[in-house]
This record gives structure tokens, sequence and C-alpha cells, in this order.
DNA sequence: GCCAAACTGTATCGCTTGATAGCATTTTAC
DNA sequence: GTAAAATGCTATCAAGCGATACAGTTTGGC
């Protein structure tokens, strides 16, 4: 082992030349685990398609279950990029008033969130992919996301849910499970959805589509 | 080739022996495309579940692939088979009237068979975690799967909830999906929304606090 | 310039996979 | 009973897998 042990390379000052490639790598992996489940990509196939050979992943992962984790802790960054913002939001907008009006406005923001992370974006193939198969079948990256992602998104909704009124606790837990599992509609069984109603994408206008449905959802929640 | 081809094995008359094997085989076979998907399941661990050698595999069904399209067409027969009385009763119910109430009523009919299916049998596991991995990455199987299963579900659901009033034709096929796949919580996602409860199983009361929740959707569309 | 560390490439090992060849055994028809 | 078809088993093959030994090349600090 005369070379670092290439784990652990987060705040290395120089040789900022191989970050390149580990994200390359990265973006690989996060496309062939998500289409094809952990046995179902191989090192090989993400090799090529990051444009490097075998042994870097090695290098910069460990090894397939090493880069598997990595893909895992990658998605948890993507999603907290992306629903830090919204989350902050509504929670500001509750510590202001707890009326059920206000939690109805600050669901439709975080929801709004959560579905643009899981049905607009292109990466987010792959990431409800990679999602739904270690959730499925729990594996190494199991509590990873469930702790990080899972939990907490469902928390989250179903305090508003609660604070939206008309339901008890558990229903309102009940509630916010069903809801966030509708967007797999556009997640996980996206191809068949856009199969069923003739389009290609969820682009703009269809987006708000679907978005409708949901915030008419929500709001019927006060009745 | 001094054997049959052993592929289209269907009408024989005598020689019942070998179809206790061919059950066995699928049996397993449906757990573990289920739970690994295609690649992740092995020829030689699903014969060992089976209790058979690794040759019977190629001689009941010519081999994996063959297999895995059994598999699905396995599926879709399980489907129909719970889900035909069902949907007969709720189409007898809107021909004699086609009120809202009325279609509301066959809703909770559909989907209480809808769910029992995904949610209660302990076969469902591998039934979600087969469909699922074939609904987000479509492969041989897709086809069957979408125009047997999918494809009418969605449609008649689509339809009574155009019929239980107040969307319009686009919004009410939308509803269908996002309802339907709203299941997927206690599908595909069951292991984390399990974890989430607290719960074990999702049996008894623990099916009717879901339905409830479900129940109060439907009763929600009419406003 | 020069050395060490970071990166890249070639070649290959040991293993598991799906498939099948070839033969033994069981079942059915007559 | 007996021949033929159906069914079952052992042994083995070729291909693809993840991993890694090892050497070469680039990069940055001094």
């Amino acid at each position: 082992m005369s070379r670092s042990e290439g784990q652990a390379r987060e705040a290395a000052s120089g040789y900022r030349k191989g970050e390149a490639a580990r994200a390359r790598i990265l973006e690989a992996a996060l496309a062939a685990f998500g289409a094809g489940g952990f046995k179902g990509a191989t090192t090989r196939q993400i090799a090529d398609e990051a444009g490097v050979n075998l042994p870097a992943l090695k290098y910069y992962f460990g090894g397939k279950e090493g880069l598997y984790l990595a893909c895992a802790e990658e998605i948890v960054e993507r999603y907290r990029a992306r629903m830090v913002a919204p989350i902050l939001q509504a929670q500001a907008m509750l510590e202001a008033r707890e009326a059920p009006e206000t939690a109805r406005q600050a669901l439709k923001i975080v929801f709004r969130a959560l579905a643009g992370q899981m049905v607009e974006t292109r990466e987010a193939e792959a990431w409800a992919g990679f999602v739904l198969r270690e959730i499925a079948e729990p594996g190494p990256a199991f509590a990873i996301l469930y702790e990080q992602v899972w939990q907490p998104g469902v928390n989250i909704v179903g305090y508003m849910i609660g604070l939206a009124g008309g339901l008890s606790a558990g229903a309102a837990q009940m509630e916010a499970l069903l809801m966030i599992s509708s967007l797999s509609a556009f997640g996980a069984a996206r191809p068949v959805s856009l199969k069923y109603l003739g389009w290609d994408d969820v682009s703009g206008e269809r987006f708000e589509r679907v978005m409708g449905n949901l915030e008419r959802r929500i709001d019927e929640l006060g009745s």
C-alpha cells in the first residue's frame, strides 16, 4: 500500500486533477445503479461510461460497494441541497402563524419542492431507481437513505398535515406516507404514467397539472 | 434435440408429474426475481429453492428469460383472479345507478381489492418488487404488465373518479394515477413505511387504518 | 530539476454465472 | 411387459464478473 487508501480524500489541498474523474465516476454510477440495481450494474460499464479504466473505481472508492455507498451519500446531498430552502421557508411561515391555512400553504411549498426533485429533473430517473430499489430490498445504503431522506421528509409532512386540521396524529402520519408515495407515479413508475398519459416528459405546464391535483388534495385536508 | 422443446407444454394430457416441479420453480422464481431483479436472481438459487436441479429450468421454461416472462404471466393471472369479482361488482353497481355516490361506493370496493392485492398478502412483497422493477426500467415483461394490469386498472379507476364528480376527464386520470401509486407506500416501499410506523405487518386492524385514509379521500372526491 | 505523491493503464487471477451435453431414471401408452 | 416419451442428475464449458498486482505517467512542492 504505497499509495493512499483513496477512501477519505476530501480536504486534499492540491492534486485537483482527480476530482473531475471522481465526479464522472459518481455520475455514471448513479445512472447505472439507478437503472440496474447493485448487481445489475457492472464496474466495467461504469468505468467505460465515465471514461476511466477499471482500477480507477478501486482507487477512488475502494470497490463496487464503496461506490454504491458514495452514491447514496450523493443522493442525500442533492436532496438536501434542493429541500433545505423550501423547508426553512415553510417552518418560518408556521412559526409566524400556526393556522390551518398557513399549514396548507407551507405544505404546498414543501410538496412543490419534493415533486420537483422526484419528477422534474432528468437525473431524477436514476435517483428514483436507486432509492426505490434500496427501499424495496434494504441493503447497505438503506439506513443512510431512511434516516437522512425518508424519515425527516415524512415527519415534516405529517406534522404539517396535522396542523392543517381534521386528522388525528396517527392519521396525519398515514396521510403523509400515502401522499408522498403518490409521487412515485412520476418517480419510479414514470415510464408507465408517461405512456398512459401520452406524455414524453413532465415539463412546465404538465408539471403544473400534477401539482394542481396535489394542491387540491392539500386544500381538501381542511374539510 | 431428442426431447421436446419444453416450451409450450400446456395441453399435455398425461405426464402430470412435472407440473408440481414447474409450479415450485415458478414460485421460487417469483420470490427471487421480486427480491433481486432479473440480474440479481441466479438460476442456481432458484433451482435450489425449488428443490430441483439446474437443467430443470431450461427443461420447463427454456432458460432464464423464459422463466422471467412466465413469472410476468403468472402475476397477471393472480391479479386477474383477485380483481375480476370486485370489478364486476363495481360495474354492476354503476350500470344500475350512475350517481356520484354510487361511483364512490364502487371505488371503495375496487380499491379495497387493489390494496388487498398490493398490501395484505405476503406474496405481495415479491409481486410488488417484480412489477416495480419492470416498470422502472422497462424490459421484456413491460408490455405484458402494462397492458394486462396497469392500463386497465388506471382506466377503470379513472372512469369511476370521473363519475364521482368534480373533476374533468384529464384530472380524473391524473387522480387515478396518483391514488393507485400511493398504494406503493405499502407495496414497494413497505419496509420503509413499516419501520416508520413501527409495524411488523399490515394485518386486519392496520389494513383498516390504511383503507380508512383511502376511503376518506374517495369521499372527498365529491366536494 | 527532482523527488514523492497522485493518478492512469495493462494484464491477469479466481470466481460465479447461464447454458448444455450426455446419461440415468421414472412415467405413460399399448 | 416393453418401448418410447418425459423427467431428473452430474459434469463441464465459455463468458463475464470484481478485484488487484504491477508498471507507467502526470502533478505539485521544494
